[in-house]
DNA sequence: TCGTAAAACCTATCATACAGGTTTCAGAAG
DNA sequence: CTTCTGAAACCTGTATGATAGGTTTTACGA
């Protein structure tokens, strides 16, 4: 092992997404936008078919692109899928643990809360006590529980108004499902199980009322009794 | 336009990609570890060699494992290209547009500063104070500016002992590099220019001295200026 | 035991083929 | 002139086979 490892002397597919990716920004393309066919970006890029299809592929996992039978790749809406998949492989692979995850979260939708309650539509609103009110309604069905959980805080997120909020904590829905049996499960005694869907119609209520300091606060109590409730369960 | 568009019929592809990450998690490999060969896959998920290749470019863009000519894929390191690119896309589309960014980064970014000052070694303090020299020695030198400026940030987050905020704040240099030119541009006078980094030093000094509170605040009016520099230039 | 060169292995790219999904368009029907 | 329809043109998903060139392993000789 002398040599230094060489850099991959040509990379035809690295070039192809750049290059579509320029494409997408030089054309101004907009989601839903279509791309050229890939036998046309073949000849354009003077690359083969296949160098196109792993690029789009490339493209597609990151979710600029779209791709389908039959269809010619479009532009894609944003989503948080790339993200939550990188999320997951830093859990899978130990480089992320779970209480780093909460940590992030409590800043952030300590954050969401507060802007919720200043920026929510009525709807939204609604939309968020809904779903609390659900977690408690269906407290003996801990799968919906957590459904309606998940929910609501990406509820809030997108009342928030910021698109990057809604996806950055949609990315942490892939991780939650996994974990937030856990915190289920060490909450032992009912009471506790209510009261923890009652901190969310609490902070659900702080949101309709256009109380952005309540929201956060409650918001962060939220995550320090959940955070509180792992720890106890000897699994972070 | 009758039919309301039915699904792909058979995504090889898809599933290869579920199939490998599966792989991942049940084999409880780690960053570096390698895959099985192209061939080996084809063979074992009885699909062709051309749908491993598209599955793994898919993995390979979301930085879940990483490929090099000759070698077999390995798991890759976490990165925050995937995001970063996600990102920009948002951008480039107008999916998100700067306000939200530093909304976004303004939320994250007191809490790095606060958790830095409690956390950071001492080479890390040293590091990023030395960013914030930097900003102000080369202060002619706009390009070295923004350099030190990105690097001081990410540090900062580094120093947070959260890989999480790391990957988020990385992400986020992809967009910086293309709007941080506007700040400085909308920040008319020497004297400005100077105080912003001479905010940055304050920064750097509140978390070598260990003091949460200090640097979450200073990097909040980091922010709230910053954001008063881009909205006068009415650039967003 | 150690180093080295050949052998085996592996990936990156290309070309070609075909099944089946989608879009377009001309012509028929109203 | 508009609307519908079906065929044609277009396009993607997958498979196979081939080759250049990079990497790892192996076996042999010093």
């Amino acid at each position: 092992m002398l040599e230094p490892q060489g850099q991959i002397r040509s990379d035809y597919v690295g070039g192809a997404v750049t290059a579509i990716a320029r494409l997408i920004r030089d054309r101004d393309l907009k989601p839903g936008d279509r791309l050229p066919a890939e036998g046309t970006l073949s000849k354009e890029l003077q690359v083969s078919r296949t160098v196109i299809r792993e690029a789009l592929r490339s493209l597609a996992a990151l979710h600029l692109v779209q791709l389908g039978a039959g269809k010619r790749p479009t532009v894609a809406q944003l989503d948080d899928d790339a993200f939550s998949l990188t999320i997951e492989h830093g859990v899978v692979t130990d480089q992320i643990d779970i209480q780093q995850i909460y940590e992030a979260r409590r800043t952030i939708e300590a954050r969401t809360a507060a802007l919720a309650a200043l920026r929510r539509t009525d709807a939204e609103a609604r939309a968020i006590s809904a779903h609390a009110r659900a977690m408690l309604e269906r407290r003996n069905d801990p799968r919906k529980v957590m459904e309606h959980d998940i929910a609501l805080h990406l509820a809030i997120a997108h009342a928030s108004c910021n698109p990057l909020f809604a996806l950055i904590i949609g990315a942490f829905g892939g991780v939650t499902r996994q974990t937030w049996p856990i915190g289920w499960k060490s909450r032992t005694s009912d009471d506790e199980r209510q009261a923890m869907s009652e901190l969310h119609v609490a902070i659900a209520d702080a949101i309709a009322a256009g109380e952005p300091t309540a929201a956060a606060r409650l918001m962060d109590e939220h995550f320090d009794q959940s955070i509180k409730a792992l720890l106890r369960a000897g699994l972070i």
